[in-house]
DNA sequence: AAAACAGTTAAGTGAATGCTTAACTAAGAT
DNA sequence: ATCTTAGTTAAGCATTCACTTAACTGTTTT
C-alpha cells in the first residue's frame, strides 16, 4: 500500500506545494474532485491522495454528492501554524525595525 | 552525499519537527552547535545537516567563532508562511464560518 | 608537535514521499 | 441491464528524507 502514513502533522501536509495550491483553491468554496485538479499536471488518483492527506489532518472534510465527492477546507488545523509563527513575527518585525535605522542612518 | 537537495522551501523546511525545535531553541539566541543539539537523542551530524537545511532557506545564519561555528535565527523567511497562513485567518472564526456557509447557500 | 575539541563531509541504509498505471466501487445516464 | 462518470484503492517505482557511523577539517590547548 501507499501514501498510507501521512505523519497527521499540519506542518508536513502543508509542506507539499501542491497541496497548498489544493487548499488555496478550496477558498474560492466547496469542489468536486475533477474541478479541484483541473490546474494540476498531475493524475487523478495523485489528487485523491493529496487530498487524503489534507483530510488526515483535518484541513479538509469530504461529503458526497451524489456520484462527486465535495471537499471543503476546514482551515482551522492552520491555527497551530498560525501560532507557531507569530512567535517569530517579533523577532522580524525588530529585525526590519533594526533594518530600517541602519537604512536611515545610511541616509 | 547525503542531504544535498533541500528544495530551499521554507514550508518544506519548517514540516519537521526537529527543525522547528532547533528554530525554537535559536531564539534564546546565538548558539553554538553542541548547545543547540543537546536537548535532541539524535546524532551530531543529524543536527548539522538540518542546520544546513535551515541555512539553505535562509532561516539561520552562521558565523565562525574560534573552534565553534554560532548559529543565528533569520525568521524573515518566515514571513512567507505567514503571509501564506494569514490568507486563512478569516476563514477561522465561527462567525465568518458561518457567513461563508450562508453565502454559499445563497448562491 | 601532538592531542583534544567542535563541527562538517562522506557514504550508506531503511523508511517515507509523490507519483504512475491498472483495477476497483459506486452512482447516474442511456 | 449496460455504459458512463466520478472517484478511490492497489501495487509498484524512483526519489527524497532523516538518520547512522566513519573519516575528515580546522582550531585551540598542552
Amino acid at each position: 500500500m501507499s501514501r498510507t502514513t501521512a505523519s497527521a502533522d499540519v506542518f508536513q501536509a502543508i509542506g507539499d506545494p501542491t497541496r497548498r495550491a489544493i487548499l488555496d483553491r478550496l477558498q474560492q468554496g466547496e469542489q468536486p474532485v475533477k474541478q479541484l485538479a483541473e490546474p494540476f499536471a498531475i493524475s487523478l488518483p495523485a489528487i485523491s491522495q493529496h487530498l487524503q492527506v489534507l483530510c488526515e489532518v483535518g484541513l479538509v472534510t469530504q461529503q458526497r454528492s451524489g456520484r462527486q465527492r465535495l471537499y471543503r477546507l476546514n482551515p482551522t488545523p492552520l491555527k497551530q501554524v498560525s501560532d507557531w509563527v507569530s512567535q517569530y513575527e517579533q523577532f522580524w518585525t525588530t529585525k526590519l525595525d533594526a533594518l530600517g535605522e541602519y537604512l536611515e542612518e545610511q541616509s
